[in-house]
DNA sequence: AATAAAATAGTAATCATTACTGATTAAGAG
DNA sequence: CTCTTAATCAGTAATGATTACTATTTTATT
């Protein structure tokens, strides 16, 4: 049901390969440097296959963007209005699951955004 | 620099009477129902307006939409894979502060997506 | 090698969101 | 109550991330 494909490969070696959390069009530009003629489609296709198999995940920041992790871990995001950045934090697991347990949910992944300035551009509060 | 209209006292209002999250298209039919010929425009822009002055918040849960809260304070969302449901649960802030400051991180406002099964989908779980 | 299923490159279509425009409305001053 | 200016509006056109489509190539198996 699912065959091996290069295309797939170095997109997932791409995302291992930074803490970064690149859109689909960053993906593409990065996997191009390896093959050179992969067409946006596939990227696009390879990383809701790879998405679905919970071999990466994604978050969306509320920037009209996804983006997208190859660290499938559950953690926080901590996104920076100002330069964007998007930082990891190890996730509390315990205290998420308490809350689901209380409502008779079952998680199965979890993406904590929060949006603040980030030590950087707090620093340099030029606003 | 910001002036009062009825367009966006509307809007408000739906977003207030409701503990469901509705998109842009979702806020737009039932402001309809109140200003019979509000455009799509006037609801996008006051609904950026409304974020922006920090009334409303937004969350987007990966299924492509922006789903807008007229709850502004933090709390989680868990979202059903299944029926699409959005839940409100409230938030542990301590936590969330100190994962923060750890990291000099200045929060200004989160939003937790847990994606899994609601109580109801869990139980009829036909998948 | 032969075959079938899965994947690809390239391109066209979709559709949520944003931008634009000329007309309307709010708010404050005289 | 006018006048003026800035904000807002309805309606429509444009944008651009994502998805769908198609003919060709690759993978895995016999």
């Amino acid at each position: 049901m699912k065959n091996y494909s290069r295309q797939r490969e170095a997109i997932l070696t791409v995302l291992r390969s930074t803490d970064t959390h690149p859109t689909a069009s960053k993906v593409y530009h990065k996997v191009r440097e390896i093959i050179p003629n992969i067409s946006l489609g596939t990227v696009y296709r390879n990383l809701a296959q790879l998405k679905e198999s919970g071999e990466i995940i994604s978050v969306n920041v509320g920037d009209g963007f996804e983006h997208f992790d190859g660290n499938a871990k559950p953690h926080i995001h901590m996104h920076c209005k100002k330069c964007s950045e998007i930082i990891d934090v190890m996730l509390y697991e315990d205290v998420i699951s308490d809350a689901a347990q209380k409502n008779g949910f079952v998680p199965e992944n979890m993406v904590l955004v929060i949006n603040g300035l980030c030590k950087t551009c707090n620093q340099n509060d030029v606003n």
